[in-house]
RNA sequence: GAGAGCGUAGCUCAGUUGGUUAGAGCGACAGUUUGUGGCACUGUAGGUCGUGGGUUCGAGACCCAUCGUUCUCCCCA
């Protein structure tokens, strides 16, 4: 008995040439993570479920992917078993049933290990991570179900240097990938000020929620869903003033100083934006910052600087954020540990490069040299001249069939191979070989120790 | 969680108001002098039209269900 293959949604299968190109990517963060002192960490793909709970607000709790418990089929735990079950028909989470869950991100599983490991580490502590995460969502464009993040994060530091660097191999990565990019920044002091303002703190997550949408749905629909989230036509003011900052970096804060300046906790949040900017205005990226009073990001446990990734000229959603987050460790009992860091969606800067055609030639490249067959000592001595080219790192193959010449040609012309080298009888007689140029079609005949020397660009 | 589109050959798709035996291009394979490819020509293989019901003398086409997939909203990377 068969059964059709078939990938469950939201999944793909990344053959050679998707590979090459992601690994591009990888690379060029991970290099950059590492130019910046960060280290290394991975953690497992699954986590216990009571881990995961909560941490990503109700929206996320329910696009947790969760793992069902091994041994159910055992009769004896069969009555406590439908109890459980009840449970978990009216949406609790219970350990009988599902106790692990597949990580939903980088950040928490980051949280938890530091929370777990704060006594051996030295602070503050630097650590980048790649690896997939796995979201029950909708499947759609610039969204799958199974996804890698790359992230750095710092903790145990109060440092807005650390929100600086954070902003500068943003900057840097993005550089060298060549994709033209806006590095958004905010302050979640700014929004809680704002809060503040407009009649308490209660009020913060109701605002961010809405004014998050101000570029999707417009003024007037946000003002609309800030009176059905309870506000008053007063507050409401304030925000639409707040809303229409706008101008350069400089004017946007002249404005928000006006707004809202006597307020202290907005204070703190303008002077870490003002930091960011002064330490980064010498430099050539700086142009790529864009304060945006706007921003608001989803994940409540943010609680300073935030960051959010536009591509330019190109649409697609945010290909990267992250921020400050004061007391994330405190989630797991180990209280005062700050931390900061920052996300790169790859597989959404994946799919902007390709849009963009970005991917340099040099990416691609697999073998270089394709060795003939043509009989068998002709096969032998070509494999013995392919080891040696071997030896020197240059990427050979032999064909294995001994075939007709014209399919030893379509292969290396399917393959992107540049060179054939080819020893027939009479190369092989005067101990020569045809060196090939695929491309150009040229060929020279040179001696085998020639060969050895010759330079395969 | 809400909504829309699409499922026909390995791939991209045609297929008329329902009407004989299911179509093309590309790809694959074979051949057109068994030592120099990409081109051209000839030929071959490959499809229970996603699946299951229904309407009809007759369904790839119409209706219902179901599965898969793509996209939008929500939310996010």
């Amino acid at each position: 008995m068969s059964t059709k293959p078939g990938l469950p949604q939201g999944t793909r299968d990344f053959s050679a040439a998707t590979v090459l190109k992601r690994n591009f990517i990888f690379n060029t963060i991970r290099n950059v993570f590492e130019l910046y002192g960060f280290q290394p960490l991975e953690t497992p793909a699954m986590e216990n479920l009571e881990t995961l709970m909560g941490k990503y607000g109700e929206e996320g709790d329910k696009l947790i992917f969760r793992i069902l418990n091994n041994g159910l089929d055992n009769a004896a735990k069969h009555p406590q078993l439908r109890e459980d079950f009840e449970k978990v028909l009216e949406g609790k989470n219970v350990k009988g049933i599902t106790e692990r869950a597949l990580r939903y991100d980088l950040t928490i599983p980051f949280a938890r290990y530091v929370a777990m490991n704060h006594g051996q580490l030295t602070f503050p502590f630097k650590r980048y991570q790649i690896q997939p995460v796995w979201r029950a969502d909708r499947p759609q464009k610039g969204r799958y179900r199974e996804f890698y993040q790359c992230d750095a994060d710092v903790v145990g530091s109060y440092s807005l240097l650390n929100e600086v660097e954070l902003t500068n191999i943003y900057a840097t990565v993005f550089q060298q990938l060549g994709i033209d990019v806006e590095i958004r920044i905010n302050s979640r002091k700014i929004l809680a000020a704002l809060a503040e303002q407009c009649g308490g703190a209660e009020h913060m997550t109701n605002i961010t929620i809405a004014i998050d949408k101000l570029d999707k749905i417009g003024i007037d629909k946000v003002k609309e869903e800030l009176s059905q989230r309870g506000l008053s036509n007063e507050q409401i003011a304030i925000i639409e003033q707040y809303l229409g900052i706008n101008g350069t970096n400089a004017e946007k804060l002249r404005q928000l100083k006006q707004l809202l300046g006597n307020n202290t906790t907005a204070q703190k949040g303008w002077e870490e934006i003002e930091f960011i900017l002064n330490y980064t205005s010498s430099l050539q990226e700086a142009s790529s910052i864009v304060v945006d009073f706007t921003l608001a990001r989803g994940l409540n446990y943010y609680t300073g600087i935030i960051f959010e990734i536009k591509a330019k000229n190109v649409q697609m959603g945010s290909i990267g954020g992250g921020g400050r987050y004061d007391d994330l460790t405190g989630l797991f009992g180990v209280p005062n540990i700050p931390g900061v860091g920052i996300s790169f969606g790859v597989d959404r800067i994946y799919d902007v490069m390709e849009e963009l055609k970005l991917f340099p030639a040099e990416v691609q490249s697999g073998t270089k040299v394709l060795f003939f067959n043509l009989g068998t000592a002709e096969c032998q001595t070509a494999f013995s001249l392919m080891q040696q080219l071997r030896s020197k790192g240059i990427r050979c193959e032999i064909y294995h069939e001994q075939t007709k010449f014209d399919k030893q040609f379509k292969y290396a012309d399917k393959k992107q191979i540049p060179y054939a080298v080819i020893i027939g009888s009479k190369e092989l007689e005067e101990k020569v070989c045809n060196i090939k140029n695929l491309v150009s079609g040229e060929q020279q005949q040179v001696s085998f120790h020639e060969l050895m020397n010759y330079q395969f660009i």
